[in-house]
Parts: structure tokens; sequence; C-alpha cells
DNA sequence: ATAGGGTTAG
């Protein structure tokens, strides 16, 4: 539906919609004016209130509304309806609403134009943006600033990295217009989200000795992504050079430090730095505190995460959404289900509305619960609520049904989505796999595999995994080994968890020495065994008597510093003739430390 | 309250 809005609106355009009212052949290239463009005969229409516009329905009554006016409203008053629009995420209703303003003649300028572009980049259909611009451009409008951040936005935004960057270049070269702070942020912004932080940070340097300098939203962006990257250093010692430099961080930067040190688990950089919050009068907003919720409930601290909530709101903070969603997921972590219920009835009571991810929070927990007759009920409930579900919803509802082995209910499901036009991804494939091979269908495992090869979607190591072990688990190790065989070709290398799977078969029917054939290969290939490899192999040495060639393992693990597990220690003890010092010195080395004792 | 801006949740 979303893409159908974007190209029919670049259809209208085409069509005769959007030459209504203009003089084309005379070659008059600027908008038409009305006679009646004079503030003095334009009507006061403040007095439409575009705040209470809260969900598409109301946007739809506006506009209706709008439409009907005796007197036409500007297009100020549409411009205003769209930015709503779009504020509310109705991305698809906005482009409609354009197409229909063109049908109509309204008089369309550069603010719509950009709004309608941000819509099309929103909808990860660049393509559609760039074709209204050039019509908008033959009218004898030209983008400026506004409108070319949003195309370098949507370049980004659809994964065209490079498209972006020339575009930014062009821009600087020949002067098309003067870049301001929120095109540079758009530019950082982007390098950073799409993995390229160190181009990123060459660009700010660059911009820090020109007249362009980055200021603090600038900043914290390559922070974010100095972040993301695992680059702490760097990011700490960003924060002192953008010091040094006589800019202070706000409280969008300390949230985004907070951020990056919490996923480290340094929770005591943290307390460091909400103390300088409060030293530099900086107080702590919604997001850090929900930042800081959800540190607690990662690590199950419920109390501590309870406590944070009364200060927020003893603070004057005010919960929203996301801080009720995060306390949810904690007692979902914790298996308190019903807790992380009371949650959402919680919120109801305070006049916030749950969304999406609130069901899908819920939805998660009872799956994991083995509840699966509840979730499906509230799998039901969520349409009714007036909300959509979305490929996370659908993916956890299929899981939860496969794992109690309901799988012609998860296929319905799968086929629900596709009805609805809800794409599915890659957890959606590796879900379905993993339900076909675990009911033994394994042809139609690796039939289906090939159909998403086809469809251009890159299957990963998780979905190759699934498949192989099905294939080991039926019996079907050699077309497992085809298959491993045929992944790095796909860009995919295998992990020491997809050979021990093959590892493990060729045990489980006998063939250890075939078993070790394959250790020494994946070795030479450059993937480490780990202890899971050790004890399949030393396991199946050991049940056909072969003491020596099951030590020699525990000879390679000792090196690795790589333990045994209990079973096999306890089959080795078994086998062991005499009361071998070296060999219980040995054995020593490479038991779980906390058993020793 | 006419467009494009950095941090949080499934």
């Amino acid at each position: 539906m979303n893409r159908r809005a974007a190209v029919s609106a670049i259809n209208l355009i085409h069509g005769r919609g959007f030459l209504n009212g203009w003089s084309h052949k005379s070659g008059i290239l600027s908008p038409p004016f009305s006679l009646f463009s004079s503030k003095a005969f334009q009507p006061k229409q403040s007095r439409i209130d575009f705040s209470c516009v809260k969900e598409l329905k109301d946007a739809i009554e506006l506009f209706q509304k709008m439409k009907s006016m005796r007197r036409e409203p500007s297009i100020r008053m549409y411009n205003n309806l769209l930015s709503v629009t779009v504020k509310i995420e109705q991305y698809s209703f906005a482009l409609y609403m354009f197409d229909e303003m063109l049908r109509m003649g309204v008089p369309v300028d550069v603010y719509t134009m950009t709004i309608a572009v941000n819509c099309c980049s929103l909808l990860k259909d660049i393509k559609s943006g760039f074709a209204i611009m050039g019509l908008f451009f033959k009218r004898g409008y030209e983008p400026n600033v506004a409108t070319f951040t949003t195309v370098i936005k949507g370049l980004f935004l659809d994964h065209k990295v490079v498209e972006a960057g020339k575009l930014f270049n062009k821009i600087l070269r020949f002067g098309i217009c003067e870049p301001n702070d929120v095109m540079i942020l758009a530019m950082v912004d982007g390098l950073c989200k799409s993995g390229n932080v160190l181009p990123a940070r060459d660009l700010v340097r660059r911009l820090e000795r020109s007249r362009l300098r980055p200021n603090v939203k600038t900043y914290s962006a390559l922070l974010d992504g100095l972040h993301k990257s695992g680059m702490v250093d760097d990011a700490f010692q960003l924060l002192s050079t953008m010091t040094e430099k006589g800019i202070s961080p706000d409280v969008v930067m300390y949230s985004s430090m907070i951020q990056g040190l919490c996923d480290l688990g340094r929770l005591q950089d943290v307390k460091v730095l909400v103390n300088e919050m409060s030293n530099s009068n900086i107080s702590l907003d919604v997001v850090t505190f929900n930042i800081l919720i959800d540190a607690y409930c990662k690590e199950r601290k419920m109390k501590e995460a309870e406590d944070l909530l009364d200060i927020m709101k003893q603070r004057n903070v005010c919960p929203d959404v996301v801080t009720y969603n995060t306390l949810m997921e904690g007692y979902c972590l914790r298996g308190e289900i019903d807790k992380a219920r009371q949650v959402l009835d919680s919120m109801v009571d305070k006049g916030l509305k749950p969304n999406i991810v609130s069901y899908s929070c819920l939805l998660n927990g009872y799956c994991k619960k083995e509840r699966v007759d509840e979730a499906w009920l509230l799998f039901l409930e969520v349409p009714l609520k007036g909300m959509e579900h979305n490929t996370c919803t659908y993916n956890t509802m299929i899981h939860g049904l496969f794992s109690k082995r309901r799988f012609s209910e998860g296929w319905k499901l799968f086929k629900d989505m596709g009805a609805r036009r809800v794409s599915p991804d890659m957890y959606t494939y590796n879900t379905l796999l993993d339900g076909l091979c675990k009911n033994g269908d394994t042809d139609e495992a690796l039939s289906f595999l090939h159909l998403i090869e086809g469809k251009g979607v890159n299957p990963d190591r998780v979905t190759y995994g699934a498949v192989i072990n099905g294939l080991c688990k039926n019996g079907k190790h050699d077309v497992a080994r085809d298959l491993l065989n045929r992944l790095p070709s796909r860009g995919v290398q295998p992990n020491a968890r997809i050979y021990n799977m093959i590892i493990g078969a060729l045990c489980q029917e006998g063939s250890t020495e075939e078993a070790k054939c394959l250790l020494t290969e994946m070795q030479s290939r450059g993937c480490a065994a780990d202890d899971v490899t050790y004890n399949i192999m030393m396991r199946s040495f050991l049940k056909k008597k072969e003491l020596s060639k099951a030590i020699q393992y525990l000879e390679e693990m000792r090196e690795k510093g790589i333990s045994a597990d209990v079973s096999t220690f306890s089959m080795v003890v078994d086998q062991m003739q005499t009361e071998d010092d070296f060999l219980l010195k040995l054995m020593k080395d490479v038991w779980p430390k906390d058993i020793v004792s």
C-alpha cells in the first residue's frame, strides 16, 4: 500500500492532475498566483486545530473538512495538515493527500514538495522522491537546502551511501545550495548509521577547519556512531576535543554516551557521567531515564528499575510508552509475564496508549513461557485495538506456534502475512526453515531455501544452520556437507556451531574417524574448534574405548584453555586402567574451574 | 503550527 501511494503520486504528476490550472504552453514557469493573494482578502484560517490530529482517522476527517470548505484553505493550511500527518507517521496517507491536492489544483509549493519527498524517503522509495522533485523543477520551483537534505537522508535510508556522498559533493562543488547545519548533520549521521564511522569522522575534521563548523548535534551523531562501532575511547576523545572547542555536551550527547557505556556494562562510568550532568545543571530527560531503566531491566534488576521510575516521576519527567515497554520487557525476561501485563494495564490507566511494541513484548513473553494459547488471544486482540501487525509480531507468533509443533497454524499465519503485505525478513525465513526441519521435511526445507535465495534475500548463518541441523538430525549428513561446502561461495563463513552439527551426526552413526577428518578440515579453514566440538569427539572415541585418541584432544584443549564437561570427564575416569598421575593432572587443567574444588 | 536535525523499547 505504501509503495502504491508513492507510485500513484508520480502517475498523477505525469497525468493530467498536476497540470490543472497551469498555463503550460505559454511557457510561464512561475507559479500561478491568485487574484486574491493579498493578505487583506485572506480570511483568518488559524482556527483549524492541527494538534488534535492524533491518528489516521483525524487526518482523514480534517482533510475532508478542508476540501469542502467554501473558501479554499491556503497552501499553508494544507502543508500544516501534511506536516502533522507525517508526525503521526501516516506517510502513505500524506502522499495520498498530496496526490489529491495536485488533482484539485491546489497551488503546492516548495514546502509541499519537501514534505512529499520526505514521505517517499521514509517509505524507502527515494525514486518517487526524485520524480516529484523533477516535476516541481519543471514548474519553476527549485529545491532548496531543506529539500536536498531530505534527499540525502532518503538516499542513506535506502542504503545508497555512495549516491548520498556524490550528491553532497556535487552540492559543495557546484554551489547548488548553501549547506547548513542540518545538511551537515544528515551527512554525518547517515555515514555513521550506514557503518562508515571513519569517513564521518574525517568529514567532521575537515568541517572543523572550514567555516561550516559542526555543532553539538553533529558531534552527537558522530559520538553515537563511534559507540555503536565499539570505539569507546575515541568517543571519550571526541567529547574532550569538542569541549576544548567551546562546545558543551547537552542532554542528548550525555544520553548517547551513557547508552554506549551501558552496552559495555560499564555502569560505574555511567554513574560518573550522571553526576557530571547534575554538576553542569543538565537534567536527565525521559530518554536518559529510559536508557538507565533499560540497563537495569537487562540485568533483571526490576526493583532498581522501578525505583528509577519513581525518581523520574518525582522530578516531573513524564514516563512515556518506551518507559513502560522497557519495564514490560524486563519482567518478560524474568518470566514474570503477569507482572508485565500489569505494567501494560497501568500505562492504560495513566492515559498512555500501548503500541505494537508493547504487544509484541507480551506476545514474546507468553510464547517463551509456552503459553501459546494466551499469546494467540493477544495476537487476535491487536487488530481489534486498531493496531496493525508487523513483521516482528508475526515472527514471534509463528515461532511460538512452531515451538509447540503447531506447524500448520504457523504456515497459515505466514500466508496471512503475505496477504496483508507485511514483508517477511530473515527471522521469518529462519523460523519457517527451522520448523520444516524439526518436522522432518528436509526436502521441503531445501526447496524453500532455494526459493528464498532466488528472492534476492541473503540467507545468513542462522538460516543455513537451521537447514544443516535439520539434515543432520534426519540422517542426511552427506547433503548437509554439500551445503556446508557451498556456504563460502554464498558469502557465509561457517562457524564451529555448524561444523559441530555435522561432526555430531558423523559421530552419532559411528563414523568417528570421518568426524575427526572434518575437524581437521575445519581447523585448516580457519574455524577454531570449541568446547562442544572437543566433547563430541572425545565422547565418540571413548564410546569406542579408544582412550588414547580422546586424550590427544584433552591435550589440545589444555593448550587452548578450553574446558571439558562432566559426562566426558566421568567417561575418561571409567576407562582409566590405573591411577595415571599424568592423566589426572591433564584433566584437572581442562576441568571447569567451578567444579575443580 | 509551513519543510529537512543527534539519544531509548520488540
